[in-house]
DNA sequence: GTCATCATGTAAGCCGTTACATGATTGC
DNA sequence: GCAATCATGTAACGGCTTACATGATGAC
């Protein structure tokens, strides 16, 4: 889940890993609250198996100056830069490591994205989120998918506990907890009509 | 959270793990699929500390037949129970175990579960589930600490991400969970104003 | 006597966390 | 030159899972 999610955003623009962090606590960061402690070992597993890596530094201050203006240190990021460009970097000087997705790691997040694992719900939101990657036959398999996932949830939480024998306290969750499911199958079952209406159009266009 | 759902199910009958994982995999088991190799080592430890004993095999053979008639092997049960009592058993023998709570993890039970943690959803759930052994007022105290951590939730949700420079999935994305924690709150809402109109009567019956 | 089910337990590992340690840059 | 913030990393631990190992009971 956690490589999925950088592969995803390294997709749109090279980032370094405390951009990386911000940007999984904010855009995403409703359903996503990661930490250094699982971020950086994250991202030198992806360096070892080739999905990333270190992004020429010009570069990604360029991009993420262009895209970002308020990050700030700007100009500090180009000095550091032209210093490594011209090989003045001390070997073990910290400073910013931008990443970037190579295309063994852009396979890898297509395979991750498609991959048929049983998720929870911050797992299909996370996959929505980078929906616009997916092909329209890609996207209507994960949204199938999730749908039969809420109908047996939906099920279970109907049979799993007769009404009568529950307190009102549990009876009151499991009705709750069955319209939010149905409410989410309804959300699901939206957003497959505008997949395929948009799949006509495309068709009837071409 | 195992602890506390394990001394809520305990609460109101001695049962051994086995039947315990059933429960927690059936009745709150919506939200709950635990395994042996959490459960076990958890009883151990309630165990340890005093919070849970072994129950007289006997008293739960009957109170888990009276009040589970299908769980079947009664008659073992109770064959298994004469010969513990009559210390027939051999030390090393493999056969239920049954744990009850103790004034201890009664303590602890009513400590687990009134105590100021941020839990996620399942943590509330539990808690909702197991209202019928606090008083009022406490139940007040938990929905209102759930309202507030929601409504932290739904600010951050709108604010999180400007409805511009997100792309559709996002936006939708965005919406229904907009949507969703609204309904929660409006839940809770509910489950306050139930609650406080039956501290009126209780009031006004006095 | 053997199979399904009931029942208890251990070991290894996964995926994340918190707490800690350290260094670099910028603004004042 | 010093504090605030940016930035990277490690160590220890937590809570749970899966896979494995074992034994007891009841039904046939």
């Amino acid at each position: 889940m956690l490589e999925l999610a950088i592969l995803g955003l390294l997709t749109d623009q090279p980032l370094h890993g405390y951009e990386l962090k911000k940007r999984l606590g904010e855009s995403l960061g409703v359903l996503w609250g990661v930490s250094y402690g699982s971020l950086y070992p994250a991202l030198r597993r992806l360096e070892k198996s080739r999905a990333i890596e270190e992004a020429d530094p010009m570069e990604a201050a360029i991009s993420s100056g262009a895209a970002v203006p308020s990050t700030g240190s700007l100009s500090g990021d180009l000095a550091v830069a032209r210093n490594r460009l011209h090989g003045l970097a001390a070997p073990g000087r910290r400073t910013r490591k931008a990443y970037r997705i190579t295309p063994k790691g852009t396979a890898l997040f297509e395979r991750l994205l498609t991959e048929d694992t049983v998720d929870d719900d911050r797992g299909f939101a996370l996959r929505l989120s980078f929906f616009r990657h997916l092909s329209v036959g890609d996207r209507l398999v994960l949204l199938e998918r999730r749908r039969s996932e809420l109908s047996v949830r939906l099920d279970k939480t109907r049979r799993g506990s007769a009404p009568a024998g529950l307190d009102r306290y549990t009876r009151s969750l499991v009705e709750h907890r069955t319209r939010s499911i149905a409410h989410d199958l309804e959300w699901v079952d939206e957003l497959t009509a505008a997949e395929k209406s948009s799949a006509h159009e495309e068709g009837a266009t071409a």
